[in-house]
RNA sequence: GGUCGCGUAGCUCAGCUGGAUAGAGCAUCUGCCUUCUAAGCAGACGGUCGCAGGUUCGAAUCCUGCCGCGAUCACCA
């Protein structure tokens, strides 16, 4: 049971005695670390109904309180600030409940079912710095819905098709000559994606040439051959014709391979694809059925589309005069798709960045006219972009930080820290590499899902994700001194036996940090956040390390205490892993 | 120009539905390894919370205007 809801009959009822009024809610909040207690009740929201100086409505309901409830051991008054100091017991028993418990924070199950896509890749180049955001927030979500209590689906829906991969074959086509995976030693997505800087740089070439010939920029840029060649091409494999789609599928290949290795070393997974080749017909029969509703209406020229001018939008096209489908027709066609192949969806989550905000307004708008009941829990996961200090990353220009290689960078970082710290012994060279690879990720994951999804992140390679401080290997590395003492210990943690008469006051702390575990996770998944979960598992650790700093755990000589302390840190250790398989970091046992 | 988002210490970020003297990390400086892993702990330094109004007993937080940065406003995806 949460102290404050606890606290809050007794607090009404203490007022009601008082000054005979009934208080509907009372604000409490964490007592500030400069005052003495654990719990504060606000008394300026109580003025309204009851009147008087503030300091003196503190003292009588503090005086009430300590009488009527053994919970509260003592109190101060300062301001309009009632301190309550609870008492210790209370926290010695809701750490033996915590410990009794399963998986401690998540929370019960709803009948609920999320579909999260994240990823969505073009076949047309490896992933980058942009794609890790992305993954990591999605599969982050993911299991922060789960563990609030829905049952999660992930999927991505993998962009195979369009005038982007067509460049690639078209360029692998003209310079390739023949290479593959294997003849070249390249990584499937990673030769895929020199094609398409192959193409780029034709395509220049060739703007260059016309514009020498006379034509303006713009003439160049739509009348370049190789586009039109390009553009060819992707109405050759429209048609179905054998050559194009047997070379689609091949290079396809390719990049899938490679995605998947990348998707592998970065640990996220899906649960259902889908692939654009399969959807991107779809959504024109909701057109149709949007027109009979008069959801849709058409132009003379016989394009479709939706007026939004009462919600604060203005016109747009879901369907083209020639009747082929754009953007916006497809993910109509797409969601409805999902939910006839998952009935049990009752709502969706995009990880799409930040400059689609108006498109999926638009969409959810859409389908909600349409009628869908699901519509009302589509959620877009808006994140901003991740720049570098040169400005953005572009895949044809080759600025971009390259996912795998960044990832490799930073396993390469923790084995330079861990050979220096040397603190391996006994580690084979296999368990070794496992762990540079679990702190490099960790280092990066933490460092990208600590901040606010929306606050666009500028990554500077030059200086290199930090290892100490707010990192995910600091946190790491608390639970592996928490699991080096329980190696120690030997004996079980899963429960408390003899309880403690007094407590530390930094066990009081950590014990209160355990406890608000649960409505984290909450309020992460109410707001689509893993920086919450970060930066709570940050509080957390930090105020175990200055416990584990000042108390010796090991050394202490009474068994009981020491058992207690042993169970808290276990304690803190679960959690330090449960919260990071929220963001999905993982943690060692060494390091 | 319209719409949306962001603006907090030199740098990177917290700050929950308004509450006490705005908090961390990095960087700089000072201490602490014969005691459970120093990727640590304790401390110092560092702020007109973009600016100006407003609401309130109380505003970094809510409202309005302005400034700055970004995104978006295609029969592109």
């Amino acid at each position: 049971m949460h102290l404050s809801t606890a606290l809050l009959p007794k607090a009404q009822e203490a007022i009601r005695h008082l000054f005979e009024v009934e208080v509907e809610q009372i604000e409490f909040q964490a007592t500030r670390k400069d005052f003495e207690g654990d719990i504060t009740l606000v008394i300026f929201p109580l003025l309204r109904q009851i009147k008087g100086n503030p300091v003196v409505i503190g003292q009588q309901i503090g005086e009430q309180l300590q009488a009527e409830t053994n919970l509260v051991e003592s109190f101060n008054v300062v301001k309009g600030f009632l301190n309550l100091v609870i008492a210790e017991d209370h926290y010695v028993t809701a750490l033996q409940d915590i410990v009794s418990q399963q998986n401690y924070g998540t929370l019960d199950a709803t009948d609920e079912t999320v579909m999260v896509e994240y990823s969505s890749p073009n076949t047309n180049k490896p992933l980058h710095l942009g794609h890790i955001r992305n993954n990591l927030l999605g599969y982050s979500v993911a299991e922060i819905l789960r563990a609030s209590g829905r049952k999660v689906l992930k999927t991505q829906i993998i962009n195979d098709r369009g005038i982007h991969i067509c460049k690639s074959m078209l360029a692998w086509k003209k310079k390739g000559q023949g290479e593959t995976p294997e003849s070249s030693g390249l990584k499937g997505d990673h030769l895929v994606g020199k094609y398409y800087v192959e193409f780029d740089k034709m395509y220049k070439a060739d703007i260059q040439s016309l514009i020498e010939k006379g034509e303006t920029e713009e003439e160049a840029k739509k009348n370049a051959p190789v586009l039109l060649e390009a553009q060819e091409l992707l109405r050759q494999w429209e048609a179905g014709e054998e050559e194009v789609v047997a070379l689609w599928k091949t290079m396809n290949g390719w990049v899938y391979e490679g995605f998947d290795q990348t998707y592998k070393a970065m640990g996220v997974d899906f649960d259902q694809l889908y692939y654009e080749s399969d959807t991107y017909l779809l959504g024109k029969d909701s057109i149709e059925e949007g027109l009979e509703k008069g959801v849709f209406f058409r132009k003379e020229d016989g394009s479709v589309w939706i007026d939004l001018s009462e919600d604060g939008l203005d016109e747009k096209i879901v369907l083209r005069a020639d009747g082929t489908a754009v953007y916006m027709t497809q993910d109509i066609g797409t969601a409805i798709q999902r939910v006839k192949d998952f009935p049990q969806i009752t709502g969706m989550v995009y990880t799409v960045g930040n400059e689609q905000d108006y498109h999926f307004k638009v969409l959810f708008l859409i389908l909600q006219k349409l009628g869908y009941s699901w519509a009302e829990k589509l959620y877009h996961l808006s994140y901003g972009m991740v720049d570098l200090p040169s400005g953005k990353m572009k895949s044809r220009e080759g600025t971009v930080v390259d996912a795998d290689d960044l990832i490799q960078n930073m396993s390469d970082t923790a084995e330079e820290i861990s050979s220096e710290l040397g603190k391996l012994e006994g580690y084979s060279d296999e368990q070794k590499k496992e762990l540079y690879h679990t702190i490099g990720l960790g280092a990066l994951k933490y460092y990208i899902l600590k901040v606010d999804p929306r606050k666009r992140i500028l990554f500077n390679p030059e200086e290199s994700v930090d290892f100490q401080g707010n990192t995910g290997p600091f946190i790491q590395y608390t639970y592996a001194r928490i699991q080096s003492i329980l190696r120690k210990y030997g004996e079980a943690t899963n429960t408390l036996k003899d309880l403690p008469t007094s407590l530390h006051a930094k066990e009081k702390e950590a014990i209160k940090a355990l406890l608000q575990y649960p409505e984290v996770i909450e309020l992460a998944a109410s707001q689509y956040s893993p920086a919450l979960i970060a930066n709570y598992v940050y509080d957390l650790v930090k105020e175990f390390n200055s416990y584990y700093q000042q108390v010796s755990i090991l050394g202490e000589e009474d068994a009981r205490i020491r058992h207690f302390r042993v169970v808290l840190s276990a304690q803190v250790g679960e959690v330090i892993k449960s919260g990071f398989q929220l963001l999905g970091i993982n943690v060692p046992e060494r390091m």
